[in-house]
DNA sequence: TCCTTATTTCGCCATATGACGAAATATACC
DNA sequence: GGTATATTTCGTCATATGGCGAAATAAGGA
Protein backbone atom coordinates (compact mmCIF):
# COMPACT_ATOMS: atom_id res chain seq x y z
CA UNK A 1 0.00 0.00 0.00
CA UNK A 2 2.93 2.17 0.76
CA UNK A 3 4.62 2.17 -2.88
CA UNK A 4 1.30 2.32 -4.12
CA UNK A 5 0.36 5.69 -2.55
CA UNK A 6 3.63 7.11 -2.98
CA UNK A 7 3.04 6.24 -6.79
CA UNK A 8 -0.43 7.91 -7.04
CA UNK A 9 0.78 11.21 -5.04
CA UNK A 10 3.57 11.36 -7.05
CA UNK A 11 1.13 11.07 -10.11
CA UNK A 12 -1.61 13.63 -8.28
CA UNK A 13 0.10 17.30 -9.65
CA UNK A 14 -0.03 18.10 -13.37
CA UNK A 15 3.28 19.74 -13.82
CA UNK A 16 4.37 16.43 -12.99
CA UNK A 17 2.10 14.04 -14.77
CA UNK A 18 3.37 16.59 -17.70
CA UNK A 19 7.24 16.32 -17.07
CA UNK A 20 6.56 12.21 -17.02
CA UNK A 21 4.66 12.45 -20.83
CA UNK A 22 7.21 14.35 -21.64
CA UNK A 23 10.16 11.69 -20.90
CA UNK A 24 8.18 9.84 -22.99
CA UNK A 25 10.99 7.90 -24.99
CA UNK A 26 13.54 10.37 -24.28
CA UNK A 27 15.95 11.38 -21.77
CA UNK A 28 15.56 15.47 -20.87
CA UNK A 29 17.81 17.90 -18.73
CA UNK A 30 16.79 19.48 -16.05
CA UNK A 31 16.45 23.16 -17.85
CA UNK A 32 14.67 21.67 -20.64
CA UNK A 33 11.64 20.47 -18.56
CA UNK A 34 12.13 23.89 -16.55
CA UNK A 35 11.80 25.08 -19.71
CA UNK A 36 8.08 23.24 -20.66
CA UNK A 37 7.19 23.54 -17.11
CA UNK A 38 8.13 27.38 -17.18
CA UNK A 39 8.56 27.20 -13.32
CA UNK A 40 11.57 27.75 -11.01
CA UNK A 41 14.39 25.71 -11.18
CA UNK A 42 14.22 24.92 -7.56
CA UNK A 43 10.50 23.52 -8.16
CA UNK A 44 11.08 21.47 -11.25
CA UNK A 45 13.67 20.34 -8.98
CA UNK A 46 11.89 19.30 -6.00
CA UNK A 47 9.17 17.63 -8.41
CA UNK A 48 12.16 15.50 -9.78
CA UNK A 49 12.61 14.01 -6.72
CA UNK A 50 9.68 13.25 -5.86
CA UNK A 51 8.85 11.54 -9.14
CA UNK A 52 12.27 9.87 -8.41
CA UNK A 53 11.26 8.53 -4.91
CA UNK A 54 8.24 7.07 -6.45
CA UNK A 55 10.79 5.34 -8.75
CA UNK A 56 8.96 6.26 -11.63
CA UNK A 57 12.06 8.05 -12.94
CA UNK A 58 15.78 7.33 -12.81
CA UNK A 59 18.23 10.28 -13.04
CA UNK A 60 21.99 10.43 -14.44
CA UNK A 61 24.63 13.59 -13.78
CA UNK A 62 27.27 14.35 -16.60
CA UNK A 63 29.47 17.26 -16.35
CA UNK A 64 27.27 20.02 -14.87
CA UNK A 65 24.11 18.88 -16.33
CA UNK A 66 21.45 16.40 -14.60
CA UNK A 67 19.63 14.08 -16.80
CA UNK A 68 16.05 12.34 -16.24
CA UNK A 69 14.33 9.51 -17.60
CA UNK A 70 11.41 7.14 -17.17
CA UNK A 71 12.34 4.38 -14.98
CA UNK A 72 12.07 0.85 -16.46
CA UNK A 73 14.04 -2.11 -15.24
CA UNK A 74 14.41 -0.51 -11.38
CA UNK A 75 10.47 0.79 -11.84
CA UNK A 76 8.56 -1.25 -9.19
CA UNK A 77 5.69 -2.87 -10.49
CA UNK A 78 3.05 -0.39 -9.34
CA UNK A 79 5.75 2.45 -10.81
CA UNK A 80 5.87 0.46 -13.69
CA UNK A 81 2.24 -0.02 -14.54
CA UNK A 82 1.62 3.58 -13.62
CA UNK A 83 3.66 4.93 -16.60
CA UNK A 84 1.81 2.27 -19.12
CA UNK A 85 -1.43 3.86 -17.80
CA UNK A 86 -0.62 7.47 -18.38
CA UNK A 87 0.71 6.51 -21.51
CA UNK A 88 -2.15 5.05 -22.00
CA UNK A 89 -5.02 7.56 -21.21
CA UNK A 90 -2.93 10.95 -21.96
CA UNK A 91 -1.09 10.37 -24.76
CA UNK A 92 -4.35 12.23 -27.41
CA UNK A 93 -4.68 14.86 -24.24
CA UNK A 94 -4.56 18.44 -25.70
CA UNK A 95 -2.07 19.82 -22.88
CA UNK A 96 0.13 16.78 -23.75
CA UNK A 97 0.24 17.56 -27.55
CA UNK A 98 0.58 20.95 -26.91
CA UNK A 99 3.68 20.03 -24.82
CA UNK A 100 5.46 17.86 -27.43
CA UNK A 101 4.98 20.48 -30.06
CA UNK A 102 6.49 22.48 -27.65
CA UNK A 103 9.22 20.34 -26.43
CA UNK A 104 10.59 20.03 -30.27
CA UNK A 105 11.42 23.61 -30.39
CA UNK A 106 13.15 23.29 -26.76
CA UNK A 107 14.89 20.41 -27.84
CA UNK A 108 16.92 22.63 -31.05
CA UNK A 109 18.38 24.61 -28.39
CA UNK A 110 21.43 22.99 -27.01
CA UNK A 111 21.34 22.38 -22.91
CA UNK A 112 24.41 25.24 -22.87
CA UNK A 113 21.99 27.92 -24.30
CA UNK A 114 18.93 26.98 -23.01
CA UNK A 115 20.72 27.55 -19.16
CA UNK A 116 21.85 30.59 -20.23
CA UNK A 117 18.76 32.29 -21.58
CA UNK A 118 16.94 31.02 -18.55
CA UNK A 119 19.72 32.36 -15.88
CA UNK A 120 19.13 35.78 -18.16
CA UNK A 121 15.57 35.87 -17.58
CA UNK A 122 15.94 35.35 -13.81
CA UNK A 123 18.61 38.14 -13.78
CA UNK A 124 16.36 40.52 -15.21
CA UNK A 125 13.60 40.49 -13.10
CA UNK A 126 15.50 41.09 -10.30
CA UNK B 1 -6.40 16.06 -18.45
CA UNK B 2 -8.80 17.09 -16.34
CA UNK B 3 -10.65 14.26 -15.98
CA UNK B 4 -7.66 12.17 -15.50
CA UNK B 5 -6.34 14.57 -12.85
CA UNK B 6 -9.71 14.46 -10.75
CA UNK B 7 -9.06 10.59 -11.36
CA UNK B 8 -5.77 10.70 -9.84
CA UNK B 9 -6.63 12.90 -6.81
CA UNK B 10 -9.75 11.27 -5.80
CA UNK B 11 -7.39 8.03 -5.30
CA UNK B 12 -4.60 10.06 -3.37
CA UNK B 13 -5.75 9.45 -0.37
CA UNK B 14 -5.39 6.07 1.49
CA UNK B 15 -8.80 6.13 3.14
CA UNK B 16 -10.72 6.54 0.06
CA UNK B 17 -8.75 3.69 -1.63
CA UNK B 18 -9.81 1.50 1.19
CA UNK B 19 -13.22 2.75 0.50
CA UNK B 20 -13.09 1.96 -2.79
CA UNK B 21 -11.41 -1.52 -2.31
CA UNK B 22 -14.19 -2.30 0.45
CA UNK B 23 -16.59 -1.82 -2.67
CA UNK B 24 -15.58 -4.69 -4.68
CA UNK B 25 -18.37 -6.80 -5.59
CA UNK B 26 -20.74 -5.35 -3.41
CA UNK B 27 -22.42 -2.63 -2.49
CA UNK B 28 -22.17 -0.77 1.05
CA UNK B 29 -24.01 1.93 3.19
CA UNK B 30 -22.44 4.55 4.54
CA UNK B 31 -22.10 3.92 8.04
CA UNK B 32 -20.27 0.75 6.80
CA UNK B 33 -17.99 2.56 5.14
CA UNK B 34 -17.53 4.73 8.53
CA UNK B 35 -17.37 1.27 10.87
CA UNK B 36 -14.59 0.23 8.67
CA UNK B 37 -12.16 3.47 8.68
CA UNK B 38 -13.07 4.86 11.51
CA UNK B 39 -13.88 8.03 10.76
CA UNK B 40 -16.26 10.82 11.83
CA UNK B 41 -19.73 10.46 9.29
CA UNK B 42 -18.70 13.79 7.86
CA UNK B 43 -15.68 12.89 7.12
CA UNK B 44 -16.63 9.95 5.25
CA UNK B 45 -19.62 11.51 3.26
CA UNK B 46 -16.73 13.98 2.12
CA UNK B 47 -14.62 11.23 1.15
CA UNK B 48 -17.41 9.68 -0.82
CA UNK B 49 -18.20 12.27 -2.60
CA UNK B 50 -14.97 13.09 -3.95
CA UNK B 51 -14.84 9.57 -4.90
CA UNK B 52 -18.21 10.38 -6.91
CA UNK B 53 -17.42 13.65 -8.30
CA UNK B 54 -14.58 12.05 -10.12
CA UNK B 55 -16.93 8.95 -11.19
CA UNK B 56 -15.46 6.30 -9.34
CA UNK B 57 -18.25 5.34 -7.62
CA UNK B 58 -22.22 5.86 -8.00
CA UNK B 59 -24.80 6.29 -4.91
CA UNK B 60 -28.21 5.42 -4.10
CA UNK B 61 -30.92 6.34 -1.72
CA UNK B 62 -33.11 4.01 0.12
CA UNK B 63 -35.26 5.10 3.04
CA UNK B 64 -32.66 6.87 5.52
CA UNK B 65 -29.38 5.28 4.39
CA UNK B 66 -27.49 5.60 1.56
CA UNK B 67 -25.62 3.02 -0.50
CA UNK B 68 -22.44 3.60 -2.62
CA UNK B 69 -21.46 0.81 -4.79
CA UNK B 70 -18.48 0.89 -7.89
CA UNK B 71 -19.68 3.30 -10.87
CA UNK B 72 -19.86 0.80 -13.59
CA UNK B 73 -21.43 1.87 -17.03
CA UNK B 74 -21.23 6.06 -15.18
CA UNK B 75 -17.62 5.61 -15.00
CA UNK B 76 -15.55 7.44 -17.42
CA UNK B 77 -12.83 5.44 -19.24
CA UNK B 78 -10.12 7.30 -17.25
CA UNK B 79 -12.22 5.98 -13.50
CA UNK B 80 -12.83 2.61 -15.06
CA UNK B 81 -9.31 2.01 -15.50
CA UNK B 82 -8.36 2.94 -12.43
CA UNK B 83 -10.59 0.48 -10.65
CA UNK B 84 -9.34 -1.88 -12.99
CA UNK B 85 -5.42 -1.15 -11.67
CA UNK B 86 -6.51 -0.22 -8.37
CA UNK B 87 -8.12 -4.20 -8.01
CA UNK B 88 -5.32 -5.53 -10.06
CA UNK B 89 -2.71 -4.02 -7.71
CA UNK B 90 -4.16 -4.06 -4.26
CA UNK B 91 -6.11 -6.84 -4.29
CA UNK B 92 -3.53 -8.73 -2.07
CA UNK B 93 -2.57 -5.84 -0.04
CA UNK B 94 -2.16 -6.55 3.88
CA UNK B 95 -4.11 -3.39 4.75
CA UNK B 96 -6.65 -4.43 2.33
CA UNK B 97 -6.95 -7.64 3.38
CA UNK B 98 -7.42 -6.96 6.82
CA UNK B 99 -10.05 -4.38 5.67
CA UNK B 100 -11.80 -7.42 4.20
CA UNK B 101 -11.52 -9.47 7.22
CA UNK B 102 -13.16 -7.06 9.21
CA UNK B 103 -15.64 -5.80 6.79
CA UNK B 104 -17.38 -9.72 6.85
CA UNK B 105 -18.32 -9.09 10.46
CA UNK B 106 -19.16 -5.49 10.06
CA UNK B 107 -21.53 -7.46 7.50
CA UNK B 108 -23.05 -9.79 9.85
CA UNK B 109 -24.78 -6.10 11.81
CA UNK B 110 -27.20 -4.83 9.91
CA UNK B 111 -26.98 -1.54 8.71
CA UNK B 112 -29.53 0.16 12.34
CA UNK B 113 -27.47 -1.64 14.94
CA UNK B 114 -24.41 -0.52 13.04
CA UNK B 115 -25.69 3.23 13.02
CA UNK B 116 -27.54 3.06 16.27
CA UNK B 117 -24.24 1.57 17.82
CA UNK B 118 -22.40 4.13 16.51
CA UNK B 119 -24.73 7.39 17.71
CA UNK B 120 -23.95 5.96 20.99
CA UNK B 121 -20.05 5.91 20.85
CA UNK B 122 -20.55 9.83 19.63
CA UNK B 123 -22.66 10.53 22.50
CA UNK B 124 -20.40 9.00 25.62
CA UNK B 125 -17.79 11.01 23.85
CA UNK B 126 -19.23 14.33 25.08
C1' DT C 1 43.05 27.45 -7.01
C1' DC C 2 39.36 30.37 -8.36
C1' DC C 3 35.38 31.36 -11.18
C1' DT C 4 31.32 30.16 -13.60
C1' DT C 5 27.10 27.77 -13.75
C1' DA C 6 23.56 23.76 -13.36
C1' DT C 7 21.19 21.76 -9.86
C1' DT C 8 19.66 20.94 -5.23
C1' DT C 9 18.48 22.18 -0.53
C1' DC C 10 16.42 25.29 2.65
C1' DG C 11 13.28 28.72 4.56
C1' DC C 12 9.28 30.99 3.87
C1' DC C 13 4.54 31.95 2.29
C1' DA C 14 -0.11 31.00 0.27
C1' DT C 15 -3.29 27.66 -0.69
C1' DA C 16 -5.21 22.85 -0.56
C1' DT C 17 -6.47 18.95 2.04
C1' DG C 18 -8.29 16.10 5.66
C1' DA C 19 -9.97 15.86 10.18
C1' DC C 20 -13.71 17.04 13.51
C1' DG C 21 -18.19 18.85 15.69
C1' DA C 22 -22.32 21.50 15.11
C1' DA C 23 -26.01 22.56 12.39
C1' DA C 24 -28.90 21.63 8.38
C1' DT C 25 -31.31 18.31 5.50
C1' DA C 26 -33.97 14.30 4.34
C1' DT C 27 -36.67 10.49 5.39
C1' DA C 28 -39.06 6.96 8.19
C1' DC C 29 -42.19 6.24 11.87
C1' DC C 30 -45.56 7.70 15.49
C1' DG D 1 -47.56 17.43 12.10
C1' DG D 2 -43.84 16.08 15.24
C1' DT D 3 -39.95 13.11 16.53
C1' DA D 4 -36.03 10.21 15.71
C1' DT D 5 -32.12 9.24 12.95
C1' DA D 6 -28.87 8.70 8.73
C1' DT D 7 -26.43 11.60 5.98
C1' DT D 8 -24.67 15.89 4.25
C1' DT D 9 -23.11 20.65 4.57
C1' DC D 10 -20.62 24.16 6.88
C1' DG D 11 -17.12 26.35 9.81
C1' DT D 12 -12.81 25.72 11.84
C1' DC D 13 -8.36 23.96 12.69
C1' DA D 14 -3.84 21.54 11.84
C1' DT D 15 -1.03 19.78 8.53
C1' DA D 16 0.50 18.93 3.66
C1' DT D 17 1.63 20.70 -0.69
C1' DG D 18 3.44 23.63 -4.23
C1' DG D 19 5.39 27.87 -5.34
C1' DC D 20 9.51 31.11 -5.09
C1' DG D 21 14.22 33.20 -3.98
C1' DA D 22 18.54 32.75 -1.50
C1' DA D 23 22.11 29.99 -0.23
C1' DA D 24 24.60 25.62 -0.62
C1' DT D 25 26.51 22.08 -3.52
C1' DA D 26 28.80 19.99 -7.48
C1' DA D 27 31.36 19.96 -11.55
C1' DG D 28 33.80 22.00 -15.61
C1' DG D 29 37.14 25.37 -17.28
C1' DA D 30 40.45 29.44 -16.72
Amino acid sequence: MRDFMDVIKALADENRVRALMALRGRELCVCQIIELLGLAPSTVSRHMSILKQARLVVSRKQGRWAYYRLAADSATPDAREALVWLQARLSTDQVVRADTRRLLTILRTDPETLCRSQCQARGALS
